[in-house]
RNA sequence: GCGCAUGUGGCGUAAUUGGUAGCCGCGUUAGACUUAGGAUCUAAUGUCUCAGGACGUGGGGGUUCGAGUCCCUUCAUGCGCACCA
């Protein structure tokens, strides 16, 4: 019986399915695991190579864990809504549900092979009604809560309703969006438009006239995580902000949560600090400045408190509401010009011109502490949408401030003792304050941490200001003007919105002739046919964005097909939150934080057990692609190869890699690549054609995509997984290099023959030797501590050594052969299985099995080589029995014959003995 | 600019966490078996070398009997944030 990777893993596969060999139920006897990977988009590409990294590392730790006794969930499913699909359905017409689910049955295809226990009774798609019931719901759930800052918590809407029938907004406590002030009076007399309008203000789902990025190339808006540089993430195209009426979700209102939060989890820093730097909390202090003559006062934030004495002007935002404000009428003119030539510029031009610009408004602020009346003015490096869209400017001590003031010649004021100020501002928050001496308020002298914390005291006691945090996360837009995605529960009466019933959900995605926007510029469904209530009321026509549906999609692998909730409490206090996660970076701001902030929100109003959605996290490295090139003399159809190239005027050119093999060429398989390299001619080295390389993003242009199907038809399965986690740490990123696999596909041969010889078993009763003992348990012991750190590819090498050592020793020990099996199996099943059935005559699943634990006894070295050094050079080595004590070994290190030469007459000054290491002499 | 990572043979990497640097694999070289080798097996393989050694973990300094590992400094690469007041 020889290894035939084929037969052997189609045939575990169907066993596995058939038998349900990887379903999960509750079981309150048994601890549980929860272990998921981030779902994927189904893209048309397929799977490559690099995808399943992070799935092969997740099923061995889930394999793992099962063989210690856990009740491991591990469960895969779809992000199935996305852009591409529906781009597509716009080039063919063609549903995206229909592309969508023909890539799905794509993947699943793909991840069946490579032989994971998922459990796909609980598979799940976001854009099945079944589940988008749920992110509909969650949606609802949201509209109908405010958050109370100082219950720290979401709390149903009808209760701040009842309060301002009651009192008003006195003694409220509400995240909102602008702070209101109104009796109940006031409320009670409110139309049902305004009394919806006004609670839109602490909705945590609500509608609102916001900066919005717009993309007008997709026809949509776009959250801020799905856009970088001004550029939207998907497909690269130019974004302007706008002001729009939109779904939006008052993440913003849990900013100080999901920074606590992290102190709880275990993330890698780097991702948390990601997630910190994403949230922005700074401390500072809010402040009112007069402006003089008017009643009008300019609110601003700052975190330097301290340099109030140096504000010589005042900088607003263009955006700002205050510009119309302040503005007087001899300078209307001149505002209203610079105002409209920034509104011209798109995102990205603002951010790439960094010069200075602005314009005076001819109003003037009073500074509060020294009562000097300082200019306003306007300029686009005040951005409307941090703080309070005003600045106090500080010439001397910020850098913007500093280049505004030098190219419109404003005063500079140094505060700080020795800071020269003539060419740079002074930036660094550290120094004593000098000129800050006001009628009231003497900083001068102090440090500028003191000069701060009696600021921020002395404006709040004065009601000039208050402490402040700001954050510079916003909230989240909810809207796209897009067909492929979930419908809102929302309709309109006279122009109010309205919930659903939620007897309404799913509400179902209605089928269009196109999905194009409408001629009048509404979003596709507004081509639905009776797009509306059966009371005939018009039903909301934007879609939900992508990360609606993977915001909570956790929670429902745990009940999937649970039509009366988005999990029961019962499956929810038994699975609570997941233990494991492994996915890519790239969701650090966009997917993980809206997924914490989802979980909170629902924690907050019971519906789950735990705070915070993922435990633990891992981020798999991205795996690049390895491309290489065939080096074509200019004008010719004749190749060089690589190390010839130098010597010819050559254009390198991307070449399919599945040609090449550890770099040298397939020639035959090259001409029949491209009907142009029918004819081509090869100048060889050493009788072979050796292509250049380099490392590049995986894709189909560079020619560098590796199928994962193809490994797994030519060296199986368990070479693929065994060779992904051999090729370096998990977390790094790496290309993908076939070159070494080869190598792991020799182990499994090796391993084979450590059962099998033809046909003959080896397999024997006979007790293992003290040296095959020691083998196997060196390996439990490294196998075991490497899966609980995930160093999976140092687990591959221990397999390696153990079966080179057990073929030395020739050691075929039915004992140390199941052990062996049993740690293998997690890293390839296939095989172990395999083996565990037709060499070691087991007739259930290896699935089964305990993992076994290993026996220090075994491991214990009968001898420790020391080696003896002098002034600190080893010079030579002894061995000695383990257990020789400490003085023995120093006079044995001492009496050696050679060190009298060593020692060339000098007394001893010191030895150090450090057991099992290493004897120092030292001489004088 | 601020913050977070990472630098080890020809290549991917390892090092019991301060104790003989280079495990395991690829590649390379030699040999065996073969009609054949892109199969299999065996051995060698950090660099230099007067063959005794010397030098070696991006560079420079430090602590230590002893440093890839700790400290300072510097360079390079990757990632995140960024007119955020």
């Amino acid at each position: 019986m020889n290894y035939n990777h084929r037969d052997i893993e189609t045939r575990w596969q169907q066993y596995w399915r058939e038998n349900n060999t990887y379903r999960a139920e509750i079981d309150p006897s048994r601890p549980k695991f929860y272990v998921l990977d981030m779902f994927p988009y189904p893209s048309g590409a397929g799977l490559h190579v690099g995808h399943p990294l992070g799935y092969i590392a997740s099923d061995i730790y889930s394999r793992y864990k099962r063989a210690q006794g856990f009740n491991v969930l591990h469960p895969m499913g779809y992000d199935a809504y996305g852009l591409p699909a529906e781009q597509y359905a716009i080039q063919t017409g063609q549903h995206p549900e229909v592309t969508t689910m023909q890539n799905i049955a794509r993947y699943r295809n793909q991840l069946d092979k490579i032989g994971f226990c998922y459990d796909w009774n609980r598979e799940i798609k976001t854009c099945d009604p079944e589940f988008y019931k749920w992110t509909q719901w969650a949606f609802m759930k949201m509209v109908e809560s405010y958050y109370d800052t100082r219950l720290d918590k979401a709390m149903p809407v009808a209760a701040l309703v009842k309060h301002f029938e009651e009192k008003g907004t006195e003694g409220i406590h509400a995240a909102c969006g602008e702070e209101l002030s109104f009796t109940a009076a006031d409320w009670n007399a409110m139309t049902e438009k305004q009394k919806s309008d006004t609670l839109m203000n602490y909705r945590i789902a609500y509608l609102g006239n916001t900066m919005v990025n717009w993309c007008p190339e997709l026809g949509t808006v776009l959250a801020n995580d799905e856009v970088s540089e001004g550029l939207s993430i998907r497909g690269g195209y130019p974004v302007e902000q706008k002001l729009m009426y939109q779904w939006c979700l008052r993440v913003s209102a849990y900013a100080q949560r999901l920074l606590d939060g992290l102190e709880t989890i275990d993330w890698t820093d780097s991702l948390k600090e990601t997630q910190r730097n994403w949230i922005g909390r700074s401390e500072g202090a809010e402040m009112r400045f007069k402006i003089a003559d008017s009643d009008v006062e300019l609110e601003i934030f700052t975190t330097r408190a301290d340099t109030i004495f140096g504000v010589t002007f005042m900088v607003m935002a263009p955006e700002s509401e205050y510009v119309d404000m302040v503005t007087t009428p001899d300078r209307r003119e001149a505002v209203k010009e610079y105002i409209d030539s920034i509104k011209h510029k798109t995102e990205r031009e603002r951010m790439i011109d960094k010069s200075v610009s602005g314009v005076f408004t001819g109003a003037y602020a009073v500074n509060p502490l020294t009562g000097k009346k300082i200019p306003v003015w306007v300029s686009d490096y005040v951005l409307a949408g941090y703080g309070t869209g005003a600045i106090m400017a500080v010439p001397a001590h910020d850098s913007r401030d500093y280049a505004f003031a030098r190219h419109f010649d404003l005063p500079i004021i140094p505060l700080i003792e020795g800071c020269d100020v003539s060419e740079q501002s002074f930036d660094a928050k550290s120094g004593k304050m000098i000129n800050s001496a006001g009628e009231e308020l003497d900083l001068n002298g102090m440090d500028v941490k003191d000069a701060i914390a009696a600021t921020k005291k002395f404006i709040t006691e004065k009601g000039i200001g208050k402490v402040k945090v700001n954050y510079r996360l916003r909230d989240a837009i909810f809207s796209r003007q897009r067909y492929w995605g979930e419908p809102f529960p929302v309709y309109y009466k006279d122009g109010v919105p309205h919930l659903m019933d939620e007897s309404a959900l799913p509400l179902l995605l209605p089928p269009v002739d196109s999905y194009l926007p409408t001629e009048t510029g509404e979003p596709p469904l507004g081509r639905a046919k009776d797009w509306v209530t059966p009371e005939g009321y018009p039903i909301e026509l934007n879609t939900m964005p992508g990360f609606a549906g993977s915001s909570a999609y956790y929670l429902r692998y745990m009940d999937p097909r649970n039509n009366e909730a988005l999990v029961s409490r019962e499956a929810n206090e038994y699975w609570r939150n997941v233990d494991l996660y492994i996915g890519g970076t790239e969701h650090a701001t966009g997917h993980l934080i809206y997924s914490r902030f989802w979980n909170k929100f629902l924690y907050d109003l019971g519906y789950v057990a735990e705070s915070e959605p993922f435990k633990k996290l891992i981020n798999q490295g991205m795996i690049q692609g390895r491309s290489n090139f065939v080096y074509r003399i200019k004008d010719s159809n004749t190749f060089v190869s690589h190390g010839l190239k130098g010597d010819y005027d050559v254009t390198p050119i991307h070449v399919d890699v599945n040609i090449v093999s550890n770099d040298i060429l397939d020639t035959d398989a090259f001409r029949a690549w491209r009907p142009d390299y029918k004819d081509a001619e090869f100048l060889l080295e050493d009788g072979r054609y050796v292509c250049g390389w380099a490392v590049e993003k995986m894709s189909k242009s560079m020619f560098n995509v590796v199928n994962p199907d193809d490994i797994v038809e030519r060296y199986g399965a368990d070479t693929l997984r065994l060779y992904e986690m051999f090729l370096g740490p998990l977390e790094q990123s790496k290309p993908w290099d076939t070159n070494g696999i080869d190598g792991v596909n020799r182990f499994i041969k090796k391993l084979w023959g450590l059962f099998f010889k033809g046909d003959d078993c080896l397999v024997n009763d006979e007790k293992p030797t003290a040296e095959a003992l020691k083998a196997i348990h060196k390996l439990i012991k490294k196998v075991t501590g490497d899966i609980e750190s995930f160093s999976f590819n140092t687990s591959v090498a221990a397999f390696m050594i153990c079966v080179n050592e057990l073929n030395a020793a020739n050691c075929h020990s039915r004992e140390v052969l199941e052990q062996l099996l049993i740690v293998l199996a997690p890293f390839a099943p296939h095989v172990a299985e395999e083996l565990w059935h037709s060499a070691l005559g087991h007739d259930t699943t290896i699935n089964d099995a305990r993992w076994p634990e290993w026996n220090e006894e075994y491991l214990k070295e009968n001898s420790v080589n020391y080696a003896v050094s002098f002034n600190g050079k080893a010079r030579f080595n002894i061995q000695v029995p383990a257990d020789m004590p400490r003085d023995e070994v120093e006079k044995l290190a001492l009496g050696h014959e050679s060190s009298a030469k060593w020692l060339d007459g000098k007394t001893v000054r010191k030895i150090i003995v450090v057991p099992g290491k290493i004897v120092n002499i030292v001489v004088g």
